[in-house]
DNA sequence: GAGGGAAGGTCTATATTAGAGACCGATTTC
DNA sequence: GAAATCGGTCTCTAATATAGACCTTCCCTC
């Protein structure tokens, strides 16, 4: 808010000298693991229920099993959600965010709104640089 | 269907529903893209000033060239950031936030805020999972 | 009691992607 | 005229993701 731009205050430029420092800077470390498509897809998906293994597989029909298992593996390492087993006859297996999970839905969804906001004007930019760049011109 | 748990609206059902679609949803084709790690760290470059090739590149000391040129011309072509080439001896082209670029600050800096305020808890639960998991008990 | 299916995975083999770094053309500098 | 800068491209290799076969335990059918 000490700017006349819009969001550009000195926050950016902070961000900008730790990323510098790479492994040591928060915003990399975490956006690292974050910011992955599989990762915040699964947040979503647990984001309404804790869900079982399988559900989370069936809502996100192109993952993989073993990036199911991987992705899962990383955010509950990360602390963001939580797994329960249930000692039920085939034994069944629940994922459910935690609080820090929870706690990471609100800034999430801005930005999936963002993403729902602003898809077709992202698309008609594609059209046309595709045209452009890489069509005719080029 | 509806819950009770504190961010979990219907916005998350819907989403869950559309990842389904797979390419269709806007959630799945602006996060494949803008949720990945350099063009984010590009985009907080920028958001500080317009910079130059070089600049970039040296304000992400190990990204190499060619994802930086990659990166690059991914946000500009989903219209993220402009392309503006100098006509000086070395020519030189300096990237800067379009309108839509800096529309996404907002949602992305309440995300790395997150990171931020997080990022201790994070690391906490990691080395307690590395300690448990796969330590002495597994 | 052999076979099959479901749950929750693992493992391997292959395709895709990222990263390191050589090279390029233009221009300026020494 | 050799070296360096700028903004890249290109190739080769290392890492990562994906597809999909397979495993184990239990219950059910035949």
């Amino acid at each position: 808010m000490t700017s006349k731009l819009p969001i550009t205050d000195s926050r950016f430029e902070r961000w900008q000298t730790e990323t510098a420092l790479a492994s040591a800077c928060p915003v990399r470390d975490v956006l690292d693991h974050v910011a992955s498509k599989w990762t915040t897809l699964i947040l979503i998906c647990l984001a309404a229920r804790p869900q079982r293994f399988a559900a989370i597989g069936r809502a996100l029909p192109d993952i993989s099993k073993r990036m199911l298992t991987q992705s899962l593996r990383q955010l509950q390492r990360d602390g963001l959600i939580a797994r329960q087993v249930f000692p039920t006859k085939p034994p069944s297996v629940e994922y459910r965010l935690t609080p820090l999970g929870q706690s990471m839905l609100a800034p999430l969804g801005a930005l999936i709104d963002w993403a729902e906001n602003n898809h077709a004007e992202i698309r008609r930019s594609r059209s046309q640089y595709d045209a452009f760049e890489s069509g005719s011109i080029g």
